[in-house]
RNA sequence: GGGCCGUUAACUCAGUCGGUAGAGUAUCUGCCUUUUAAGCAGAGAGUCACUGGUUCGAGUCCAGUACGGCCCA
């Protein structure tokens, strides 16, 4: 009988966190508590608690129980920390706009509603009313007259002190990551203030923010493998959009002078610390400017989002200091190749020795690059990772460059340029071309290129081609990665610490 | 696609030369009405990522696979 008893006891106990919990809310339950009330109101927040004992007087709140204090408060929030002591306890619990100390007691929430707490768990919601008084050691503490269970946890938070490290579950479990670490809670935080900020700056220009397809009969605007996906009811195959670009051109025709779309686009390569397969850009387009207007104003952009979320016009990314106030470098293409990659100007038209000084340099080509492919792969090889401060390289091959305008004196290169940002590609813009035959001749030439291997590059877009016949206002667009962005004011190292679910194989079972 | 590294309790991590799996936190039981990573006493908790190999014996050595991280393309 004794050793029936003994095993009954281990099985008990040997039993999980989760089933131990399961248990604690039948229990719960059978007392009669509801478990998940929605009636609960929180009439102040932990913010505005705060900032109220912010106001006292600093010989105030000592004795919970002086009269003088009238201020009451009731508010909720999810439980991150719990010291029970016999019969009365602290707790530390949360809200969306801080955190704070309650104290419980038995003799002030009345025994049944101490020991309904004592089966309560650390990341539990509970509601709190009561008065705010002062401890030993002075802090701001809610003394609790009533204390509502409000939503029941069935899996334990992790660890109090450790937090959540791995990265695998910080990806995948993103929420627990928000829950654990503040400091990934503030990046996305950051990085909706500085999307709001990049929108109200365009919308105070006059820009009028729009939605193009997503999905889209033929993907173009970049140079990039689509994904593919399929219509049931019509039977045709779609490709996520790779850019907005030739949307955003076609209410140019329309008629909407200055436009701007904040949204996804969807590239279909691999993953990285700089990419993830669905990523957030904005690209805008101004008629009747140039590209020499958007470098203008994508300096002023920088330098108020810089000042709306750092208040400083200089941020420090992986140990530089990165300066956005004044006027930026800016350098052709062919000089940084000179300048910074240590390529012969003599070699600029020549494309064997070209090669012969790719191959030196390590870098990889495949036999049918044109010139024009052979130095921008040169650029990003031997000049990007130099350009810390911000830079924007002019002057990009036509070949390269098949929706920009060519430059009037020299016709073999476009007015585009690329914005560079600790060593990084931020930014690409340029004229556009509203001239619907050489638009063709650009789409027809890439054709070319595909065929001849060039997987990425354009397809034809007669029905863009058609648009521009109509006749398309002098204009100049430009993109930018916002995740990249985000990168340079948070300080992340790896993308997908700026994207909240970035793409992650599944876990097989 | 290639190279290097990682995967051990719910979380964070140890684990020596190949010899029966460890700590802190969390959890459970008891005590405790001003704590601060509360404290005290006790207890339970593991498919050592997976599959195979070597061995008397594998968390440890070898091979492969999966997932992840960093770097390169």
């Amino acid at each position: 009988m004794i050793f029936f008893i003994r095993l009954e006891f281990a099985m008990e106990i040997s039993k999980d966190i989760v089933e131990l919990r399961q248990k604690k809310i039948e229990d719960i339950k059978q007392g009669g508590i509801r478990l998940f009330p929605n009636d609960f109101k929180a009439s102040d927040t932990i913010q505005e608690i705060n900032a109220w004992a912010g106001t006292q007087p600093d010989d105030a709140g000592g004795d919970p129980s002086a009269s003088d204090n009238t201020q009451a408060f009731q508010t909720a929030g999810r439980m991150m920390a719990i010291n029970k002591m016999g019969k009365s306890s602290f707790i530390r619990f949360r809200d969306r706009t801080g955190q704070l100390q309650a104290y419980i007691r038995a003799d002030k929430v009345g025994e049944e509603a101490y020991s309904l707490f004592k089966k309560l768990d650390v990341g539990d919601f509970i509601g709190v009313s009561g008065k705010m008084f002062k401890t030993r050691t002075g802090e701001w503490t809610l003394l609790a007259d009533q204390m509502t269970l409000i939503s029941k946890s069935m899996r334990p938070l992790p660890e109090k002190f450790h937090g959540l490290k791995d990265p695998e579950k910080r990806y995948r479990q993103r929420y627990l990551d928000l829950v654990m670490n503040q400091d990934v809670r503030e990046i996305f935080v950051k990085r909706t203030r500085m999307i709001q900020a990049v929108r109200s700056f365009l919308l105070n220009r006059d820009f009028l923010e729009v939605e193009t397809p997503m999905m889209q009969p033929v993907a173009g605007g970049a140079e990039a493998t689509p994904f593919v996906t399929h219509h049931n009811a019509l039977d045709m195959n779609l490709f996520l959009r790779i850019a907005p670009e030739l949307y955003l051109k076609r209410l140019l025709v329309g008629g909407f002078d200055r436009v701007f779309e904040i949204n996804r686009n969807f590239r279909n390569e691999g993953v990285s610390t700089r990419h993830n397969p669905e990523f957030t850009m904005i690209e805008f387009y101004q008629a009747y400017a140039t590209y020499e207007d958007l470098m203008v104003l994508t300096e002023e952009l920088f330098r108020e989002v810089s000042m709306a979320v750092n208040g400083s016009p200089v941020i420090t990314y992986d140990g530089e200091e990165i300066d956005f106030s004044g006027k930026w470098n800016r350098m052709p293409l062919l000089t940084s190749l000179s300048e910074i990659g240590g390529l012969d100007p003599g070699l600029f038209g020549n494309r064997e020795g070209l090669i012969e000084f790719a191959v030196k340099k390590g870098v990889t080509l495949t036999k049918t690059e044109r010139i024009g492919k052979i130095l921008t792969k040169l650029f990003d090889a031997l000049v990007e990772p130099k350009l810390i401060q911000p830079t924007f390289i002019t002057g990009y091959p036509v070949e390269v460059s098949p929706l920009s305008r060519k430059n009037d004196e020299n016709p073999e290169l476009t007015d585009r340029f690329e914005l560079f940002i600790a060593g990084r590609e931020i930014a690409n813009g340029f004229s556009e071309i509203n001239d619907p035959v050489d638009q063709k001749q650009r789409f027809l030439q890439q054709m070319e290129d595909r065929e001849a291997g060039d997987k990425e590059a354009h397809q034809m877009d007669s029905d863009y081609i058609e648009a521009l016949e109509y006749g398309m206002p002098p204009a100049a667009g430009e993109g930018i990665g916002i995740d990249r962005m985000i990168m340079l004011f948070t300080g992340a190292m790896s993308i997908r610490e700026v994207i909240l679910f970035p793409l992650m194989k599944p876990q097989k079972s």
